[in-house]
Parts: C-alpha cells; sequence; structure tokens
DNA sequence: TGTTTACCCATGTTATCCCATAAGAACCCA
DNA sequence: TGGGTTCTTATGGGATAACATGGGTAAACA
C-alpha cells in the first residue's frame, strides 16, 4: 500500500522540472511510470496520486451512487483538470508552467504527503497555512474546552 | 483500458484542421483510425470518444429496457447526430464548419479528457464552465477527500 | 472545370532522453 | 568513535526525437 509521508522542498529549474521525493516515488510501488496532478477543490494547491489511485477512484466513482450533476461535476474538475505527470529517468516531473502559475509556484516547491495522496505547494503559502490551521486548532481547542467544562458543570451539578 | 485524462488547447487552421492531443490519440488504442464526435445533450461542446465506445453504448442502450420514446431520443441525437471523423498522418481531424459553428469554435479547440471519452470546447466558454463547476462543487461540499475516502474502502476491501 | 477533400512534405517549438556534477547520507573499517 | 569511502539523491545542461502546425499538390466529387 502506498503510502507518502513527511514534507520535502525541491527546486523547479528553469525547464520546469522538479524532482519528486525518492520516498515518494518508492511508495507509488508498482505503478512508478509517473504521477497524476490536479487542482484541489480546498486550496490554492495541487492534489497528486498514482495512476492506480485514480483509477480506483474512477470505479469507485461507477459503483457509487452519485447525483448526476456531481459526477458531472467531478468527471470535469477531476478527469479534465487532471494531467498525468511521467517520470524522467531521474525521478523528475516536468510541472506544466499553467498548472504552476495556478497555484502561485515558482521557484521552489513543497511536496506534502498526505497518506495515499500528496499535495503540492508553494513552500511559503504552505507555511501561511499551516500556521493558519494551527490557530484555527487552537480556537477550537479553546472553544471545546470550554464546552466541556460546560458538560462538566451539569455533571457535576446534576448528580 | 482507454482513459482520456488532462485537457490541451490545439489550434484550428483554415482547412478546419486540428490535431488530436497525441495522449488521446494513444488512448484510443486498437481503432484509432479517428473518433466519433456528436453535439452534448447538456453542454455547448461535443462529446467524442472512439468508434468502439460508441459500439459499446449501442450494446448497452439494448440491454436496458428504456421507455421508446428516450430510446428514439437517443438513437436521433446521439446516433444520428454523430460523425466519423477519421485522422490524417499527423493525427489531425476535420471538424465540419458547421458542427464547430454549432458549438461557438472558431480558432482554438479544447479538448477535455472524461476518462472513457472527451469533450470538445471552445476554450473560453470552457473556462467559464469549469469555474463554475468548481464553485459549485465548492457550495455543494464535495470533497475530493471523501470521494477518495470511498474509493480506499474499494482499495481495502476488494483489493 | 471549379471546388473540395485527402495525402505528402517542411518547419519551428516543445518536451524527452542522456550524461555530468555536486551535495548529502549511509556505510565500513579501522 | 572518527575518518574515509561508496551510494543515493537532487540538480543542471546539451542533444535528440516527438509533436503541433502550415502550406503545397494530386485525386475525388459535383
Amino acid at each position: 500500500m502506498p503510502v507518502f509521508l513527511s514534507h520535502f522542498v525541491n527546486r523547479l529549474d528553469k525547464k520546469g522540472r522538479v524532482s519528486v521525493p525518492a520516498s515518494f516515488r518508492a511508495a507509488l510501488g508498482s505503478d512508478a511510470s509517473g504521477i497524476v496532478v490536479f487542482k484541489s477543490l480546498q486550496h490554492e494547491a495541487l492534489d497528486g496520486c498514482s495512476i492506480g489511485h485514480l483509477e480506483l477512484l474512477s470505479q469507485s466513482l461507477e459503483k457509487q451512487d452519485l447525483p448526476s450533476d456531481v459526477y458531472e461535476l467531478i468527471e470535469t474538475t477531476i478527469f479534465g483538470g487532471s494531467m498525468q505527470l511521467p517520470f524522467d529517468s531521474e525521478g523528475r516531473i516536468t510541472l506544466p508552467a499553467a498548472l504552476a502559475a495556478s497555484v502561485g509556484i515558482a521557484d521552489d516547491v513543497a511536496f506534502v504527503g498526505r497518506r495515499k495522496t500528496f499535495q503540492i505547494w508553494n513552500p511559503k503559502k504552505l507555511a501561511a497555512h499551516e500556521a493558519a490551521a494551527r490557530s484555527a486548532a487552537r480556537a477550537k481547542d479553546i472553544s471545546l474546552s470550554k464546552i466541556i467544562a460546560a458538560a462538566s458543570r451539569f455533571e457535576n451539578g446534576g448528580v
């Protein structure tokens, strides 16, 4: 089972090539001919996975009983918006200029493991996003503790 | 399995010719003599597929017990309205002027992969449609991770 | 005979392959 | 443990092939 872990930052050269981290290539296992990337629906980043995983996705789409408009949406955004990027002999991919520009990638490229998939970010935007997520988590934690405290009050008072 | 992925924009020349993306030609596999196109039922675009896929479609239509009016409709629009466009020696098709005009194609032609089929768009109209689909996806809260999670269930259970 | 369609060749651009180099990590052997 | 060595990995550049595209010519059609 391919598992993408940790995060790496590699440089984009003049030709638009960037090395895919060796551990990610190893995680691809059997279908190590390249990767598939597409624009994330939620973030200013690219989602990436193996070709096998995309086929799996397409199989599960057929089995799930999705509304036709949703199915339509996915086919347009994922399959139409995705690109199959093969490795060169050094394990690099060439990131199409339009795709890189659309997520604000210029020089450095951050690969972020997400177990079965991974993401490709502009390192600076990734740092900002992580900071935001962190503070959001903190904020949620605070409200959670309040809720727990409130729940405890009921527990103590009630029984 | 032939899979049409990603999207490409090629130019329509004075003679009405346009190159079919090399990866699409490769995806056609055995029946690589040309493609079949017909007007999309939903969009201002053309649907395209291999000849083999159209035969598959006709077979699956016969097996299903569709109402006669639906069957009639499909036969008229798909099979009646379809055109078989052979490749020239460079892998181009000549897009009939009437067909191109009917979907607003003048200079540039966008080929959009949709797994088993593909679509042919005016690039500008495609961009508008994509933006709409993307925001609709966000509004419906369709997250890929949910779909991928569902796909992973198949991975763990099935294979 | 005029018009259109299909075939053939030429060209510029882009992407792919191949080799070289440098830095880092792991390894081995004292 | 320390120093040296070998291997993996990332990165850079040049040569080559594939691709998209344009135009010209001959055959098919009306």
